[in-house]
DNA sequence: CGCGTCCTTGAACCTTTTCAATTCAGGTGG
DNA sequence: CCACCTGAATTGAAAAGGTTCAAGGACGCG
């Protein structure tokens, strides 16, 4: 172990797959050294995962190996315009990804041809990790707005997993919360009824959203009625029936899209099968 | 690489906590070396995941640390009791499971007070990947039938992935994999019908059986149809429903608990929405 | 043999889907 | 700039599918 500390070029410092309005570098080595201020330019401060992963491999590693794979943890950053594909069913898996910003879908396409929603990802949360053990992803990944996506080659992952007992279990973490969070999707659609389920949807949501620097009660919905509905086992009338009767019920207020949490408790209550 | 092949005796035999008719060891070190006969003794050759990976360790490990810990590998199996509890929810996570022989339900308390069955969990599958993230489990793990089960030690399991790429790649595969069946059976909550998921429920069953010897056709079903219910998202009435329905269709023979698959394509197609 | 548990089956009721009509917002082209 | 078109959301009414309630039957165990 701990060679190739000879090489700080395993390839020129490549050119960055970045477009758009971005934040100067996913890399906040030194989040001391940034004003805070840049950090939320208008979207929310980020979380990518991967960004993450990377300054706490660089200055966790109690070998310190960081001169080994210098150009590496600044290489990929994609933009993804809306509606376009991360990646699709069937693609070989060659990266992990985090959103870095913007929200994304997975779905999978049903046997007869429909397509499932199979969950909504937001910023800071990995994508592809259903593929890691076919060799190729199971779903496809769709931009529900434009947006931006850090991935980490299945080689780095490896080697920095290898190198980093500790991140090995913060990736485990990941991949454990991964299948609790599917148990609570299979709850609600085992168990719940049409309107518990899209308050279920709306809490878990916001809880999220919240998480990542957004407000916990005002809410904008980038996917539609119909991948809600898909996602929650229902048809895009039931959601939308499900959203005016909370809004009749004075628990929400929707305007298309826009939703604003009006008592999050009752919404909470709703949710659990009160 | 490939030493060791001094060591039968990594440790005396050690006194395996088994009991009942339970094949001679869980370590089969070299396959070819038994008769074929004595794996399939009236249950199906056992394909323990934690017997696996410990057998693999041992034979594929390139640097070899097998002297480092010898007595651990064939530490521990457990005898669970029909209806007795593996784990249960908010226990520490100090092991990852593998069922030896018999069958597992994974269930979690809803908030109002019932249970929800989340898996079944055949001979070779793991269970407690739930914990891992977590620290603690968050479902119970219940025997269907008087079972055994392997484990795996947080500490020995870190050991043996840290030590080996290739044994951390597959562990991956496990983790992945489960993520996809949670989506399939997110598929089934959220698109089919009660009868196509009855079908989906049956093939699915049928193929993890059959993966570890038992018949594609004739299967005895080890839980309740409450418990299947329960899982699928349907009332124990439903579930029965299902099966005589298919019965009348004469896609299956169903007496209570023993189901004999007649039509297995026919099966299929229901249950991907024919 | 009798009891309890699990399974089956029937009928009424309720939820959700399906089908259909209408409105609204955003984008395009005249 | 406005008319028009398209896709999305809302709402209503009828139909289908499941659940609930209830009763009866099969099996295993003491």
């Amino acid at each position: 172990m701990l060679q190739a500390h000879t090489a700080p070029a395993t390839t020129p410092p490549p050119p960055l797959h970045v477009r758009g309005p971005a934040p100067a570098s996913c890399e906040t080595r030194r989040p001391a050294a940034q004003p805070d201020s840049w950090q939320v330019p208008r979207q929310a401060r980020h979380d990518c995962f991967i960004c993450k992963l990377r300054q706490s491999w660089l200055v966790s590693d109690p070998f310190s190996r960081h001169g080994a794979h210098p150009a590496e943890p600044l290489k990929a950053r994609q933009v993804i315009k809306r509606g376009g594909a991360l990646f699709k069913v069937g693609d070989p898996f060659t990266s992990l990804y985090a959103v870095h910003t913007g929200q994304f879908k997975t779905s999978t396409l049903t046997p007869d041809g429909r397509t499932q929603v199979t969950g909504f990802h937001i910023a800071g949360e990995l994508l592809g990790l259903d593929g890691i053990g076919s060799g190729m992803h199971s779903c496809d990944a769709t931009a529900l707005e434009d947006a931006q996506v850090c991935s980490l080659s299945h080689e780095e992952l490896n080697r920095m997993l290898t190198g980093s007992p500790m991140l090995q279990r913060q990736f485990w973490q990941i991949m454990s919360d991964q299948i609790v969070h599917d148990q609570h999707v299979m709850f609600w659609l085992g168990n719940l009824k049409a309107e518990e389920r899209v308050a279920s949807f709306l809490i878990n949501l916001s809880r999220r959203l919240q998480g990542i620097g957004h407000s916990a009660s005002a809410l904008v919905l980038r996917m539609s009625r119909q991948e809600i509905g898909s996602y929650l086992g229902l048809t895009l009338e039931t959601v939308s029936r499900g959203f005016s009767k909370l809004h009749q019920q004075r628990v929400l207020e929707v305007k298309e899209r826009d939703v604003r949490i009006l008592d999050r408790d009752r919404l909470v209550q709703m949710g659990c099968r009160a």
